[in-house]
RNA sequence: GGUCUCUUGACCGAGUGGCUAGGUGCCGGUCUGCAAAACCGUUUACUCCAGUUCGAAUCUGGGAGAGACCUCCA
């Protein structure tokens, strides 16, 4: 274990707090993962990049950490009570295919997606779909408290009674019952419920839908908030440590996480509640709502009208770590640009510092750098002051290159070891620039059959053969026809 | 309408009551046959108004603008 406080914002209390484990070496953290309806989009990416640099933080401190991020497959009512249409299924019908199919399809992608961003895989990835038994045993607890009620086949959590009588509701959004009151919109079809603020635990399926599983009330599937205190309980246990999500989590779905779960078993799920803001496009947030997200995909190829060309995955996740978590990052290729450019910097100092030359003496205090990187993280997870310190330190290292700078033998290890560490392990940044070799080939092959022509043409024999042969060598062979040369790889 | 947040230089983006964040760009330099790359140096700043203070971009009050949540949403 490093010695090192931690310290985190905690959206229950809106401070900074010390992080203090539940069990002494063990975290468990949960964190709402995608509904897979559709493509990952950079929203999605920058909540998992979050919270894999929370995850690579606590495992650096030596906690033994268990992640779990759910896959919502079910259960995502597209329009509260009224239309009662899952957002798979809906999905699905527009598709043609079995919901289970455009949730599996979709999954793919997105952890597709994650591990190009190079997102630790969590521990656990739970379905909703796989854990119904556990959701029905939920319903039932909060049901036998009194908590719940049935109405038509469906069952509604109780919100005023859970607030009068439990706890306030609200409490990590930070709202009063009697303000939610004031602001709830009057949805049609919603006479099944007491209150306009209740939501549902259970619903009855219509008969024309699909994902619908037996239930002590009706055939029918879960609701919206369900999914998460069922298996964050299942997997973490009644109380852990860090539960996260995107702002926009907050209300109504992480206030209704808490009271289900405080309503069933009668304490918090989670001790710290982090929450990662949105990225924004022209200053509007990134959602399938807008209708102006930019999928993963289409930042790794550069197909999107708004995009200059084609980012590589890094490039996204460093662009990311320069802002904090919990600012608002707007998203455009000049910021996309100088993120590539700034991380190549980085990279290219971080393969200098094998061949710095070693002096008696270092004229900079390298310990102080790398402590002063890894406290920013530490912060509150501060990758963009960390980042600063790192670019400060890559200045260092050209300088010392350059023999205006010195570093000692002890340092120039200390440096090899740390800086290493903090940009592969920390931040998770790993220089894979291999790109599109083929393009290279093509373009490498055209140019030098160009040159081979011109030597032709200039009766040069001797260049345009020694082309020939040294092409051979390397297993290309040149097919010289009426129509000028053909290439192919004999391998 | 209610609750809350934000407004930093050409662009992105940190931050603290007093000391140049950082990246990209621009400009200058080193290097170079020329160029590019690389490296070094430099430059422009805190939405407006009033107040507290020896001193505020940072605290308080007010104005303007933008956004988030209040409905599924990372």
């Amino acid at each position: 274990m490093i010695n090192k406080e931690l310290k985190l914002y905690n959206t229950l209390t809106n401070k900074k707090e010390k992080f203090e484990p539940i069990n002494k070496d063990r975290v468990g953290m949960y964190v709402c993962g995608p509904t897979v309806y559709g493509e990952a989009h950079l929203g999605h990416a920058r909540s998992a990049i979050t919270f894999d640099i929370v995850f690579r933080t606590l495992k650096y401190l030596g906690y033994n950490v268990r992640y779990v991020r759910n896959f919502t497959d079910v259960g995502h009512l597209v329009n509260d009570a009224d239309s009662g249409d899952d957002k798979v299924e809906k999905q699905a019908s527009k598709e043609n295919k079995e919901p289970q199919e455009v949730a599996q399809y979709y999954e793919a992608k997105y952890l597709w997606a994650m591990d190009n961003l190079n997102c630790l895989r969590p521990s656990i990835q739970p379905l909703a779909s796989g854990h119904i038994i556990e959701q029905i045993d939920l319903v039932k607890a909060l049901l036998d408290k009194g908590l719940a009620y049935i109405s038509e086949g469906s069952v509604y959590f109780d919100v005023e009674k859970y607030d009068k009588t439990v706890k306030p509701y609200g409490i990590l959004s930070h709202r009063t019952l009697e303000n939610t009151k004031d602001n709830s919109r009057t949805l049609s079809g919603q006479e099944e419920k007491h209150n306009p603020f209740d939501f549902a635990l259970w619903k009855k399926a219509p008969k024309e839908h699909i994902m619908k599983w037996q239930s002590p009330w009706s055939e029918g599937f879960p609701g919206w908030h369900l999914e998460c205190s069922a298996m964050s309980r299942k997997y973490l246990g009644q109380e852990f440590d860090i539960h996260g999500g995107g702002m926009d989590l907050i209300f109504p779905h992480h206030d209704c996480e808490i009271a289900q779960s405080v309503g069933a078993y009668g304490n918090m799920p989670a001790k710290y509640w982090l929450h990662n803001n949105m990225i924004t496009i022209e200053g509007r947030k990134m959602g399938k709502s807008y209708n102006n997200f930019i999928t993963i995909t289409e930042m790794f190829s550069g197909e999107h009208h708004l995009l200059q060309k084609a980012y590589n995955p890094m490039t996204i996740r460093f662009f990311m770590l320069m802002a904090h978590y919990r600012s608002t990052l707007d998203f455009s290729n000049d910021a996309l640009i100088a993120a590539e450019k700034g991380l190549n910097r980085l990279f290219e100092a971080k393969d200098k510092i094998n061949s710095l030359p070693e002096s008696k003496e270092s004229s900079f205090d390298a310990k102080k750098l790398i402590d002063d990187t890894i406290n920013a993280v530490l912060d509150d997870f501060n990758t963009p002051i960390a980042i600063a310190t790192l670019f400060e330190i890559a200045k260092h290292i050209n300088s010392v290159m350059d023999k205006k700078e010195t570093i000692t033998k002890e340092d120039k290890d200390f440096l090899q070891t740390n800086f290493n560490d903090i940009i592969d392990n920390i931040l998770g940044l790993k220089n894979d620039n291999k790109g599109n070799n083929e393009d290279v080939i093509k373009g490498l092959m055209s140019l030098v059959l160009d040159m081979r022509k011109h030597a032709r043409e200039n009766k040069d024999y001797q260049t345009s053969d020694q082309i020939r042969d040294a092409l051979q060598e390397l297993g290309i062979e040149i097919k010289d026809s009426k129509d000028g040369a053909q290439w192919r790889l004999n391998k």
